[in-house]
DNA sequence: GTAAATTTGTCCGTATGTATC
DNA sequence: TGATACATACGGACAAATTTA
């Protein structure tokens, strides 16, 4: 019985080939960031293909966020440092063709950020739990300035908090959520605009925060976090949505 | 003081203006999954580029996940339903250029199938609660058999909790980062393969997480799963780095 | 500061294998 | 089965942009 057992066979395009040897060379550390590729000419001569099939290769490495090609660049396409613009930029079509809706992305949101801070409190050096205390006095400063650099001094402070989880998937995914969360209810915080006396409240559940994260109790810590960020997003989910928000909480 | 903001004009090419279109179209709902994009002849006269132009526009679409295009197809390209792919292309990527540890891509299916299990708890149908269950007796049956499918068995318990979360960015995510760390470890997996006994005491947690399930208890069966998977994976990461997903447990 | 050389961006034409009718 | 239309891939060409001498 059996017999030979054969895969099946993909008929695999001559760009496909040119992808993935230049990405294996990206990921396998051959080709570090700012390197530079040959240019297209030489590339075809290389790959043995024509200047249209490498020209689409390279369109598709840099949709990838992998390289990058300038018009009249000597020098060839650059390889680009890492950057988490290709994982925004996947989750951020995810969240419309997917029709995720903002209860759900703002229920991640607080699994990631409540996971980082509870880390955060337990693996934190003294000069992260600082930068922490920094971000918070900003928060203020920038009340009494106005309000208009509230927004990024809370993004500097969740921000720290992510790298203070020493987890560096965890700090992209928050950086990544976050800025799709804002974009979606830019709208409506653009016409309800933060009033004072709520930045003072999230001001005030900061510090709480960090004086959990002082005294190292985390699970504090990610409560506190869960209910902010309840307290702060649930105006902008519909009533009938909330109730899994509320499964966050205890 | 201020005068207008202009605001950084980036030179676009004419693919992207094409990319930007067709995306929008796919996103907004204007192009449905399964219908079909005009040939690449059509699409050149409606966008009045060229035909190298339409071709890199369509690579980097179907790099993005949105459409496949065949060879002789008089269809033209095919609008695709929504696929996690693309996700898990940019986070594999992510995780070899970013240099993710083990560890970190460990403590972060911690985090998230935790949180899966917690809302699974609190929100879960009966239904969804007899899938589980389905699952854990298919583990069950698969132990006897010799213990070849229970890795798919277990992969059935664990999406039907992301399902049960009621969350599908969850869903989605635990489902990307599960396989990219079960594809770090295979090899290491493959010589040294599960033990009766170990699938054993798995099939013992996931009866107690799923106990804790069926009286609601979230919080008891995060705790369970944060803890079974600690033991699965932790002998496959070193030792250092072990006192990181430590910290996850309490 | 200017001009030359090279590279990318874009366009056009053609040949070939393939899927559909 | 054949005819048609399609995607794939090739090669040549020109303009715009950039670096460098």
């Amino acid at each position: 019985m059996g017999g030979p057992r054969f895969e099946p066979v993909r008929a695999v395009r001559a760009y496909e080939r040119v992808v993935e040897q230049i990405e294996e060379a990206i990921e396998g550390g051959t080709l570090c960031p700012g390197q530079r590729l040959p240019s297209e000419r030489e590339l075809m001569v290389q790959f043995s293909v024509s200047r249209s099939t490498v020209r689409e290769a390279l369109r598709v490495l840099q949709a990838r966020g992998l390289v990058r090609s300038r018009p009249g660049d000597p020098h060839g396409a650059e390889v680009l440092p890492f950057s988490p613009a290709a994982l925004h930029k996947s989750m951020t079509t995810l969240a419309r063709v997917a029709e995720l809706s903002l209860a759900e992305l703002v229920q991640f949101r607080m699994v990631l950020d409540s996971s980082a801070i509870l880390l955060a409190a337990r693996l934190r050096t003294d000069e992260q739990l600082a930068e922490m205390d920094t971000a918070v006095i900003r928060m203020r400063a920038a009340v009494e300035a106005g309000g208009d650099d509230f927004g990024a001094c809370d993004v500097a402070f969740h921000d720290a908090v992510a790298r203070a989880s020493g987890n560096k998937l965890i700090q992209i995914c928050t950086d990544v959520v976050r800025s799709i969360v804002l974009d979606l209810i830019s709208e409506k915080i653009a016409g309800a605009p933060d009033g004072e006396a709520l930045m003072r409240q999230s001001i005030r559940h900061h510090e709480e925060v960090i004086a959990a994260v002082r005294t190292g109790d985390g699970p504090l810590a990610a409560r506190l976090t869960r209910q902010s960020m309840y307290d702060y997003y649930a105006g902008y989910v519909p009533p009938a949505e909330r109730a899994a928000l509320r499964a966050l909480l205890e």
